[in-house]
RNA sequence: GGGCCAGUGGUAUAGCUUGGAUAGCAUAGGGGCUUCCGGAGCCUUAGACCCGGGUUCGAAUCCCGGCCGGCCCGCCA
């Protein structure tokens, strides 16, 4: 436990010991910080069942509590008890505890629970364009901050290799004629496939004759048609390649990578089907397709009928997602979708269906809004797009702008290194520090913002501290609390001792964009400090000011890290 | 039509779960800072809770009703 929580829970103790005192035991309160107070407990609650004004509360309950332990002061303000605490503990310890733990600084012991996070999960059918990045930054972010939490995190992609997008994928990359259409300039297989599915979607609405083959094919592939699914499988494999290389270029790689069609080959997508037939709530439409009736789920309207087989017995995607969350269930004890909000209503139909089937794992669904252009929503279809890809050589390109116009004592490969961390750290920071369920507008000066609020500026940071303590050479630690009293020292130390706890927030309780929140915190107050006080001209302070240089640099590095973002030692 | 999500200074965003002190942060705007550790910086100034009711000692936060935007309501994936 370090020394904040311990402070909570010896304040925690001290106001029930207090409010007995005072006749009353049991009420509930809540815990504050504030820029008044390291603690703070409204007192208006109880002034009700103590029948008194909530100032004179407020000072009853001060008056019973003595400084002890971490508590330093107590007092009474406005209707709130209010507690500091002893900076000198909370200095020594933070500090010796970072020294200590350096990288896992933050981290929670493993807990063995094993969690599977399912993200990105994009139909192969072409690049992962920018309304769809959100997916794998939030997804990523999560998993992260989760193996920190102390899981065991596993990530997994589910590959939609079935059905009519695909197979229309493919029919373009096998019939339509090679220099017929325009390659995308990129070299990679994603870019390149694109320009066929357009093609084979274009002809498939001006021919009829298009239309029937690829109709033909997609029977084919639903009568298990081996030489049709190998082939739909082998594009999507090499799309598939495209994606993970953009997904590599921002620092995402996934675990495992699970094909939709392998629950149809083995088999467990029909096992779904019949027991979902002998349960009470399936039912048989005139056309002979089965569905499930979910108006005791909590699912409103004309939405309470969930299909799942076609007329002809066939299983729907519905269908082999549940195979597949029986599947993920096998080999993991709780498992987290990162889904578009289209999928919300499907979400929980899913999970409805798992539970009439008997699971008792039902999956955590975080859900994001889809990110549009100004003039309206991307297609890949269409191509009206803005490609991940062009976003990050674009933020790349920028970056190396930036660096150029301010150092001259690098080579272009050393700049072109770290432009390429610099632009990725806008991009992920960007993205991931809006609440996911917020619509977003993408703009280009907003996306490659390197100034402020930004992946960029934590790095700056990040990079000062390293050359500070480069040029220091020599010191020893010294985390003794006398020689950091400073109003800017004290302040970054309380935020640097916060860490743990944003790290939970971010994982146990998937709120990701309290991490950028807090990296850019301690950046701006390392930022504050810096300007107001001298580190290596100080003389008796140089060591332990080396010191929380070091320790925030540590804490940076962790905050990055859990962040998908490079911290490059010099920018 | 029904359901879900969102609406906070000019712009963008946090806070809403669990109501509480002066609504936080950034950017753009005004004014300043470089004999010293990296100015992608620091200081300072001005500026916001969609509208209307309700609950409460107290509402950005909870409830009801509007308005605006997004998403969903397929034997598609």
């Amino acid at each position: 436990m370090d020394s904040r929580q311990r402070f909570e829970e010896e304040a925690d103790s001290a106001v029930r010991a207090a409010l007995e005192k005072l006749g009353s035991s049991g009420l509930k309160y809540v815990k504050e910080a504030s820029d008044k107070a390291d603690l703070a407990i409204p007192c208006f609650s109880f002034s009700k069942e103590l029948r008194a004004d909530p100032k004179a509360v407020a000072e009853k309950l001060a008056e019973h509590i003595k400084p002890s332990g971490l508590i330093s002061k107590v007092s009474a303000l406005n209707g709130y008890l209010n507690f500091m605490m002893d900076e000198a503990v909370l200095v020594r310890e933070t500090l010796d505890r970072i020294l200590a733990e350096g990288g896992a600084y933050g981290s929670s012991p493993s807990n063995g629970i094993r969690v599977n996070v399912e993200h990105t999960s994009t139909n192969p059918t072409g690049p992962i364009h920018v309304g769809r990045a959100r997916n794998p930054i939030i997804g990523d972010t999560l998993a992260r901050s989760l193996e920190r939490c102390g899981y065991d995190v596993q990530t997994e992609y589910y590959v939609n290799d079935v059905g009519k997008q695909v197979v229309i994928l493919t029919w373009g990359v096998n019939n339509v004629p090679k220099g017929s259409v325009k390659e995308e300039d990129r070299d990679k297989a994603d870019h390149k496939l694109v320009a066929y599915y357009r093609e084979a979607n274009k002809l498939m609405e001006e021919n009829e004759d298009v239309r029937e083959q690829i109709a033909e094919m997609l029977r084919r592939f639903e009568d298990g048609d081996r030489e049709v699914i190998g082939s739909v499988r082998e594009t999507a494999e090499a799309m598939l390649g495209g994606l993970k290389e953009t997904l590599a270029g921002i620092n995402v790689e996934l675990g495992t990578y699970t094909w939709e069609s392998d629950f149809i080959a083995d088999g467990s997508a029909k096992d779904v089907v019949e027991k979902l037939k002998g349960s009470e709530y399936a039912g048989q439409t005139e056309d002979g397709s089965w569905y499930l009736d979910l108006k005791d789920f909590g699912i409103q309207g004309k939405n309470t009928k969930f299909t799942f087989t076609r007329s002809d017995g066939t299983t729907l995607y519905t269908t082999r997602d549940l195979a597949y969350h029986l599947d993920k269930f096998k080999r993991a004890d709780k498992a987290i979708d990162v889904l578009g909000e289209d999928q919300k209503l499907g979400s929980k139909q899913l999970c409805s269906a798992l539970e009439i089937l008997g699971g008792k794992n039902i999956p955590e669904a975080m859900f994001y809004s889809f990110v549009s252009l100004p003039e309206g929503k991307m297609s890949t279809r269409k191509g009206v797009v803005v490609y991940l890809d062009d976003l990050i050589d674009e933020a790349v390109s920028r970056a190396m702008e930036e660096i150029r116009s301010r150092r001259n004592d690098l080579s272009e490969d050393e700049m072109m290194n770290i432009a390429r961390k610099v632009g990725v750290g806008a991009i992920r920071y960007n993205i991931v520090r809006v609440h996911p369920e917020k619509q977003l507008v993408f703009k280009w000066d907003e996306a490659l913002n390197f100034d402020g609020n930004s992946g960029p500026y934590i790095q700056y940071v990040h990079a000062r501290a390293c050359s500070m303590l480069k040029k220091a050479g020599g010191y020893e630690h010294c985390t003794d609390p006398s020689m950091l009293t400073d109003e800017y020292e004290t302040a970054l130390i309380k935020t640097l001792s916060r860490f743990g706890g944003v790290i939970k927030e971010a994982g146990e309780e998937k709120r990701v964009h309290a991490l950028p929140a807090y990296g850019h915190k301690v950046a701006a107050e390392f930022n504050q400090m810096y300007a107001a006080v001298p580190v290596l001209a100080s003389d008796e302070h140089r060591n332990a000011r080396l010191t929380l240089v070091e320790c925030t640099r540590t804490v940076l590095r962790n905050v990055l890290d859990c962040l998908g973002i490079d911290y490059p030692e010099e920018m």
